[in-house]
DNA sequence: CGGGATCCGTTACGATACTG
DNA sequence: CAGTATCGTAACGGATCCCG
């Protein structure tokens, strides 16, 4: 009796689950939507993921169709998503969505790197980008930084440095995430954990109130 | 060392995943939905799962808060989900959509029962119920029976029979996943497959109309 | 008969060590 | 840096048995 562990029913959600179902699959895309990442990349982020199951993992969604394996400068590989791959992020965000109303475990450990973090927040801006306009911030946390895009109502964050934003706001990890949480009123949080610069008038305001926006989809009070 | 697999994040994805990321757990959810059960029937519609990790992942569940365990009549105990339970509504639905662009698996088992679909189903009507008036269905496939009611814009599909229904309608699997994976033209699916008995005037195209919106969500054309 | 509990073989995962 | 190889452990799968 060989064979991986699949459902192999018809109904689409344990058809889903059969392609991402496996341990450590969800959270690889979850990685790979902040922008391609290395190996090494993926692997620090993953906090503790044993090489041999990244890499048969990443072989798994490449032959699912949802990872692509590139050839970058300098004999660097890469791993990105292909379009089929985006096609995960509503999944993800409904996923955050509903991971949001757990309480956190209390031995939690701080992921390797911030990538973990992209999908979350530009699904959530995704939600509330209607009300907003264009806009090129970079958000840099702890000094890892992102390039926050809203463009025509399509929002993307990439986990690399902006080129000519029109924002710039750097703040650290706990604060924003306790502002996320809810456990610290937004107006603290901004006025206290966050540095902003703006480089085109306005812009700064608008982005404090595009990301204020899309943390409070998170309250669970409703 | 002890202790179940989890992730231990706190991204709230793999919040998520601590909670319901382990085998079957979502497909228990996803049958939940279509209204309380007994451990049987959960057995059955869950097509092989084995005793052993049915009771322990009722028990995770339930300790996690997404379902309760009920003394029904006749001592027969009930399974269901809480309100965080019927929470996960709008995630399986974003599995589904996921799911619905893989190629269904070769060799595929059909279900021990139909409580599968009923979520898939229901949620699907929810996201284009707004375009539509009140409306109670029996809905009977292959002799399974579901009610689905939309009340004020609000969809539920329940695993049972419908009191006084304004419409009934009975189909059979297959020709009725075949509409909806697209490969069956939906007025070809209505006219050759679909037997409906309208008991308040006009409620009968009402139906067919909004279960073939719900179903264009499945395209994968875009 | 429904609702489990127990047992045991198999598979997947986790940790570490090692290599091109 | 990007993986491969190995091995102990935990989770799963299937069957059987038990109890009200």
């Amino acid at each position: 009796m060989a064979g991986p562990r699949r459902y192999k029913l018809l109904c689409p959600i344990s058809r889903a689950l059969d392609h991402i179902g496996d341990r450590w699959a969800l959270l690889i895309l979850r990685d790979l939507h902040a922008g391609p990442a290395r190996f090494s990349e993926l692997q620090t982020g993953l906090a503790g993921i044993a090489p041999n199951l990244l890499t048969e993992r990443l072989q798994q969604l490449t032959a699912d169709g949802l990872v692509e394996k590139r050839q970058a400068d300098h004999g660097v590989t890469l791993y990105a998503l292909t379009d089929l791959g985006r096609r995960s992020r509503d999944m993800l965000f409904e996923l955050a969505m509903f991971g949001g109303r757990f309480p956190p475990d209390e031995d939690i450990r701080r992921p390797g790197n911030l990538r973990t973090i992209a999908v979350t927040l530009s699904s959530a801006c995704q939600r509330v980008a209607p009300r907003y306009s264009n806009l090129v911030a970079q958000i840099e946390v702890d000094g890892e930084a992102f390039t926050l895009s809203v463009d025509n109502g399509s929002v993307e964050m990439l986990y690399a440095t902006a080129t000519s934003p029109d924002v710039t706001m750097r703040t650290s990890y706990e604060p924003m995430i306790a502002a996320a949480e809810g456990e610290l009123p937004m107006n603290e949080f901004v006025e206290r954990h966050v540095e902003l610069i703006a480089h085109t008038p306005r812009k700064d305001a608008e982005l404090m109130q595009l990301l204020g926006d899309a943390m409070q989809l998170f309250d669970t009070e409703t």
